[in-house]
RNA sequence: GGAGAGAUGGCCGAGCGGUUGAAGGCGCAGCACUGGAAAUGCUGUGUACAGGUAACUGUACCGAGGGUUCGAAUCCCUCUCUCUCCGCCA
């Protein structure tokens, strides 16, 4: 949610912002529609004033009631006029996307992502390379056809190693961030209308929700929503802050709409599993903090051998609610191309104003805080070690900080 | 699922329809005491919005939403949530 006070005083940023986006936004109407509530406001406390004062000397001067009883007939009709302006204002500003940090690149969309830097060596191989849906059959690991049949085309199963190597690589994650001051959750996979507002997963992204049909609750699409939310309408001590959380669940996504892009195995998928990185911190710290989510993203690929490159993410890849983002892109042998395995976002105040979690310092000072939302991990890693460590014969060797974790240093085809 | 109890400030906890933005305690801040600290004592300490250069003024807020009343934390209705006991259960 954007600060009123900055649209008041400089909708000229809001406006550019917007401009910048490609968004649609008209900006002045807001703007006076604000106007015109701050005038209505105005009016009523004025009325509601002299109904209080008034009403003191009503105990005993039934004169005065009269008076008092026209106020109010008076104030009512104000109100119900005044209602429809405050919904209307609302749902205007809930559409307004947060501000970009002036380095964001311009561009549509991921194609016009600015690559920052490339670690590691791409994998050469001397044999035709596989991607992991052929992988996954040999191996025996994924079944894409029987996650179609128990749910829907775009649910899988791991099976076996290959599941090993999952939770291996899961539980393998949340220790090093543990080791780095994140403390671990377990979190609903499940959340309500207000949560998803107000991480901005709604209004934006309500075709990608999962919701329940009797209920007030969707599937989350990411742990950010129940992290974030975990927090809302409290006040931080700004002395404990900034706060890191970690947590592994399943994420739903409809993927409404992407049909086509990448469907070949289980890329993009209806159900991933992630951990991620929460943090919770002053405003001044969060691009820090930006840059230390990235830091764990990059050792974490780098401890799996994994190349990668790093992209600055561009205006048009951007959701609303984000101010500035890098992608992590890692190497995939079978789609011989870096593709997104990462996504780390700082989020500003536009998080913490529609969930209300501010903080308070010894010195009387508060705000809200800044939220940065990064993935740690995802099976898209795990599907990128089967591309990447595939041997000639199908099998697929483990990174060995894996190894303490799954118990075997290689995964190999089944016999028929 | 059945029965009952409750929801008040950063936290705990009082509260008669008007003098309650709300006693008391904790916490926090300042001061005093101390070589320094602890303990103690004194003083201060809610949030949001609107107006004002400002000191400040006004309005709203005691789970949420309605209602009664000149006036509601207090009375009435609806909803949500929490807790306790019983049942079922991973």
């Amino acid at each position: 949610m954007i600060d009123l006070k900055i649209l008041r005083e400089n909708p000229e940023l809001i406006k550019d912002t917007c401009a910048r986006r490609g968004m649609k936004v008209d900006v002045d109407a807001i703007v006076s529609l604000d106007q015109k509530h701050r005038d209505g406001i105005q009016k009523a406390e004025f009325l509601r004033a002299e109904r209080n004062r008034l009403s003191k000397d009503c105990k005993d001067n039934p004169a005065a009631r009269d008076q008092v009883k026209q106020i109010k007939e008076e104030l009512s009709s104000l109100e119900a006029s005044f209602e429809a302006l405050e919904t209307e204002l609302n749902e205007k500003l809930s559409w307004l996307p947060n501000l970009l940090a002036k380095e964001v690149p311009p561009g549509a969309s991921d194609e016009d992502n600015k690559e920052i830097k490339k670690v590691g060596t791409i994998p050469q191989f001397s044999f035709k390379v596989r991607d992991h849906q052929e992988l996954g059959e040999i191996l025996d690991i994924i079944d894409t056809q029987r996650g179609a049949k128990v749910a829907q085309s775009g649910f899988y199963y791991w099976k076996g190693k290959g599941a090993q190597l999952c939770q291996s690589m899961f539980f393998w994650t949340q220790q090093e961030l543990i080791k780095k001051g994140f403390t671990c959750f377990m979190t609903p996979c499940a959340a309500k209308t207000k949560t998803l507002f107000g991480t901005g997963y709604l209004p934006f992204g309500a075709d990608q929700i999962y919701k329940m049909e009797k209920e007030d609750l969707a599937l989350i699409g990411t742990s950010e929503q129940t992290l974030v939310g975990y927090h809302a309408d409290e006040m931080l001590d700004a002395a404990k802050l900034p706060l890191c959380y970690t947590s592994f669940t399943p994420c739903f996504r409809t993927e409404a709409g992407s049909y086509g892009k990448a469907s070949r195995g289980i890329f993009r998928v209806h159900q991933f599993h992630k951990v991620e990185q929460i943090i919770f911190c002053l405003p001044s710290e969060s691009e820090n903090y930006h840059k230390f989510c990235l830091e764990n993203e990059e050792y974490l690929l780098q401890k799996l051998g994994l190349p990668y490159r790093v992209v600055d993410v561009c205006v048009g890849d951007m959701g609303a609610p984000g101010y500035r983002k890098y992608d992590v892109e890692a190497y995939f042998a079978g789609f011989g191309t870096y593709r997104e395995v990462t996504s780390n976002t700082n989020l500003t105040e536009f998080q913490s104003r529609r969930l209300n979690i501010r903080y308070k310092d010894k010195d009387g000072g508060k705000g809200f805080v800044h939220t940065i939302s990064a993935t740690a991990i995802t099976d898209r890693a795990a599907i990128a070690i089967l591309e990447n460590n595939q041997r000639e014969d199908g099998s697929v060797v483990i990174p060995e900080v894996l190894r303490p974790f799954t118990g075997f240093d290689v995964i190999e085809p089944v016999k028929k």
